[in-house]
DNA sequence: ACCTGAACACCGTTCAAGT
DNA sequence: ACCTGAACACCGTTCAAGT
């Protein structure tokens, strides 16, 4: 079937089934996509970069879904709702993080997201040579996060006697109910002393 | 030439051989690996479970380097040492770093560092269902952090017009000083407010 | 016990050929 | 423009053979 009247394919598409291969569990691959979709590897170079172009499409695909677009209100509502929705990203589909790691955000949608969070930062009073460094700090806690759901269940695997950590692991919460509850003790943590940090700044 | 009288091989060898493989810039590999300490492929295999278990001596190998062992002190100095330890470590091997994630820590002394974490806290007076939580959020944060480090040099890439981030990322410090900084920002956010927490929950 | 070399199934990517 | 099928170089792993 070659060149068939409508394309097969689209971008969409192809994002589309990559998240849903990961998100069964499988090992992401452009074999296994092209697979899943009912073609040929080969087939899939006609529409997508290879597969880093693949996982930029997924992560934009997924921030369209799952980021606010132009957020309003304060600063720290803004970077409460861009973490959540990080977050919920996250949870989402745990299994894709991994993939993004590491590589470049082209994709417009993400990174108008970035945008919105600067923005909201610098609006609320934050000096313009710090801002940078707390959207680090923020994002790197919520890919931490996320990373975290991505794990498995056992991160901690102690082969012998602990003073604390295995008794703890023995009586842990499991899943999804614990690492909520961290993420939003890590959220107040931050907000909390980056309010207190501002309120430094402006007395100055 | 089979069988040397003495072994060329063995865990701490590879493990090295890994770490300096990765560091070089060059993509991990057990081909690689071999390449570079004058083996075969299948050689590895009489010392080390496959890949995984390369990586998982990698992580045990620069443990021991980096992080303290039976840390002395108060829980926050606790914290403080071994985030900075972590750090330390990200950022020396910041290539490894995306290799060490997702992947369940059997390391005895990695175990050790995130037990004695976990003691200091207990110690410290957190509560018993909120300490693993707390290490969930710290270990995010500092896990985040090697990433970013290992990020290529521009994590995000605007393509079109941005309000603030392209502007912000134009004047921005580059590399290792900026992310020190933002490093050591989180750290006393985080600080802070457990600071502030613990003090609320033992003001009960 | 520890190394080699051959073999295996699989990977991402390229490219000529077809319509 | 968009798909196929063959081909390429490379990947991690297994295993019989050698000492």
């Amino acid at each position: 079937m070659p060149r068939p009247r409508i394309p097969l394919l689209s971008e969409d598409r192809i994002a589309d089934a990559a998240i849903e291969l990961v998100d069964s569990g499988d090992p992401f691959g452009v074999n296994a996509l092209a697979r899943r979709l009912g073609v040929t590897p080969s087939s899939l170079y006609n529409h997508v970069d290879g597969r880093d172009g693949i996982i930029e499409l997924m992560r934009g695909r997924l921030g369209r879904r799952y980021l606010p677009e132009l957020p309003e209100g304060a600063w720290d509502e803004v970077v409460a709702e861009t973490l959540r929705g990080m977050r919920r990203l996250y949870a989402g589909h745990p299994a894709v993080v991994p993939l993004l790691v590491g590589k470049t955000i082209t994709d417009p949608s993400v990174i108008a997201s970035y945008d919105g969070l600067t923005t909201a930062l610098i609006d609320g009073g934050f000096p313009d040579d710090e801002v940078l460094a707390v959207v680090a700090v923020l994002d790197s806690f919520a890919l931490g996060f996320g990373l975290d759901l991505a794990s498995p269940d056992d991160i901690w695997q102690p082969q012998g006697e602990t003073r604390t950590l295995g008794r703890l692991l023995g009586s842990a919460e499991r899943g999804s109910t614990r690492s909520e509850r961290a993420f939003e003790l890590g959220l107040e943590l931050l907000l909390e002393s980056l309010r207190l940090r501002l309120a430094r700044i402006s007395a100055r």
